[in-house]
RNA sequence: CGGGGUGUAGCGUAGUCCGGUCAUCGCGCAUGGUUUGGGACCAUGAGGUCGCAGGUUCGAAUCCUGCCACCCCGACCA
């Protein structure tokens, strides 16, 4: 198979759906709009959700499970909720085969089901039609509780990772007592999310909340963190939903409180996909294949052996098995490819495809100097090292390439963030990409004109913006303060 | 769902206009040999319902009809 891969510059669509089938990370799947991810890319994901799991625990959530399946009556309980759902779901109609006339499998149309099961496009309905059962009084709060799980919504287009028909995610679903205090959840939540984002995927976020036509479906106010990707549009990395009483209502889940006065129950809930692999393909990636930050890396150093004779690898491998131990004694995961039925320039390149941040190449030379080559995948470098103090050096490149991959992509962004003052400005600045800073009206009219003439979304309304008085690029109404514009995934 | 495009070996492709030794080439795969500090080379070999179903014809990858899948651009969305 032919490793080359389009040019980023040429055509990013291209170049990404490639590389993500040739990095091994994932591919389409028979089953229309759907993925396969395959071991590397599954090893990535594993690492994420294990250093989520950690974040939501030490927050003082636990894990459950709810149904895939959803009783239509469920899920048409909360008004906004169903009207923001309804155009992209599976339903279960039928729960059985047969064989016709011909010998075709087809349903049985007696087996109709009574009443229909959609297959979750998120478990909000679900959820909160259980909680009911849980939660009496004000000792049965908080309740927070998260879930792995998988939804499915019937996309009409779909993409790798960024918009798969079925995806793997994780939505926490917590229940409190004050607006206050699922209120401060919410934003705990985002916290975590962009502590997670630029922490340990190298992708620079920004924190805001959404205007009420971006809004999740049933919402109050919706939190993001917005990432911009290496073609300047920009990807929702991730959200959290301050859900009102809006689903306590639907689903009838009231407590008692000290005062032993009744009250629905205040609701959030906040998710992460599959997606973040796609902003951390697109974030990092060059022409060459994957970047990966070391924190993620399912392999973080790869030993390479150059050999002519069997002596020759026997010496290698010793000097192999002696760096190895030293590394994962520092839990540093290292991998040593000796397998003789690749070249080493072969070897390099799959790696280099595969975003292993740090390759040590060792051969007869090294051995007779007491040295490797040491070969950092972000900057491409190569240095020669003596073994002595070789696990010092790369725990200590790994964080230096950790903090480089990061510190690249936030120069990115600063350089693709712009303000614009008239529409005019706005949109040519639009068409090179990247965030644009612009004061809007605050209606949705507005938002959606915009959005009708430039393609461009507000992303978001940064939590940290400042007052500043101005007027509205498009109304030329006056404003107080700028909001994010671009376009997006 | 609208507009455009593409379906030929595991992958990428030539051939389609103009029907007839046309199933082409490269990568990959297998075997043998020489190689090994950046995707090696030579030789030999295996591998194909030409997306599917009809039709036209002496004869279809090629023409006609229908269907399906995928990709790109929209609409929709994490």
């Amino acid at each position: 198979m032919s490793k080359e891969l389009p040019k980023r510059s040429e055509n990013y669509s291209q170049w990404y759906q490639d590389l993500v089938i040739k990095a091994d990370l994932a591919e389409n799947s028979a089953v229309r709009g759907c993925m396969v991810i395959k071991p590397y890319g599954y090893a990535i994901w594993e690492k994420m959700q294990a250093i989520l799991d950690k974040m939501f625990k030490d927050t003082g959530h636990v894990n459950a499970y709810f149904p895939l399946f959803i009783p239509k009556s469920f899920f048409s309980k909360e008004a906004s909720h169903v009207e923001g759902f309804a155009k992209e779901c599976a339903i279960v109609t039928h729960y059985r085969l047969k064989n016709d006339a011909d010998g075709n499998i087809v349903v049985d149309e007696d087996a109709k089901l009574e009443e229909e099961l959609i297959i979750r496009p998120t478990s909000e309905t679900i959820i909160w039609n259980t909680y009911r059962g849980w939660i009496q009084s004000y000792r049965d709060l908080p309740l927070l509780i998260n879930q792995w799980a998988n939804v499915v919504r019937w996309e009409m287009r779909t993409r790798l990772f960024l918009r798969t028909a079925e995806f793997l995610w994780q939505e926490g679903h917590t229940a409190h007592a004050t607006s206050e205090e699922a209120i401060i959840e919410t934003r705990k939540m985002l916290d975590v999310y962009a502590t997670f984002a630029e922490n340990i995927l190298a992708i620079p976020v920004i924190k805001g909340v959404k205007t009420a036509n971006e809004r999740f479906a049933g919402a109050l106010d919706t939190y993001c963190i917005e990432a911009l990707m290496q073609d300047g549009k920009a990807l929702q990395a991730g959200t959290s939903h301050f859900l009102g009483q809006n689903f306590a209502k639907a689903f009838d889940v009231k407590f008692t409180g000290k005062d032993g006065k009744q009250d629905f129950v205040w609701a959030t809930s906040w998710g992460v996909s599959t997606r973040l692999m796609g902003a951390l393909v697109m974030a990092h990636s060059d022409d060459e294949g994957l970047v990966l930050p070391p924190m993620l890396a399912p392999i973080q150093v790869v030993i390479v052996p150059i050999y002519k004779t069997e002596a020759e690898k026997q010496a290698i491998s010793s000097v192999a098995e002696k760096i190895m131990a030293d590394l994962k004694s520092k839990n540093i995961s290292v991998k040593f490819d000796d397998r003789d039925t690749h070249k080493p320039g072969w070897k390099f390149a799959e790696y280099e495809l595969k975003g292993i941040p740090v390759r040590i190449a060792i051969g007869p030379r090294d051995i007779e100097n007491g040295t490797v080559e040491v070969a950092r995948r972000d900057t491409k470098e190569k240095s020669v090292i003596q073994i002595t103090d070789l696990h010092l050096k790369i725990e200590h490149l790994l964080d230096q390439i950790q903090d480089n991959i990061y510190r690249k992509a936030i120069n990115f962004r600063e350089e693709n963030t712009h303000k614009a003052d008239t529409y005019e400005e706005f949109k040519t600045k639009l068409d090179a990409g990247g965030f644009i800073y612009a004061h809007w009206d605050g209606t949705t009219e507005t938002e959606l004109k915009i959005k009708e003439e430039t393609k461009a979304t507000i992303r978001c309304i940064p939590l940290n913006n400042k007052a500043e008085e101005g007027k509205c690029i498009y109304s030329g109404t006056p404003s107080t303060q700028r909001v994010i514009f671009a376009r997006a995934y």
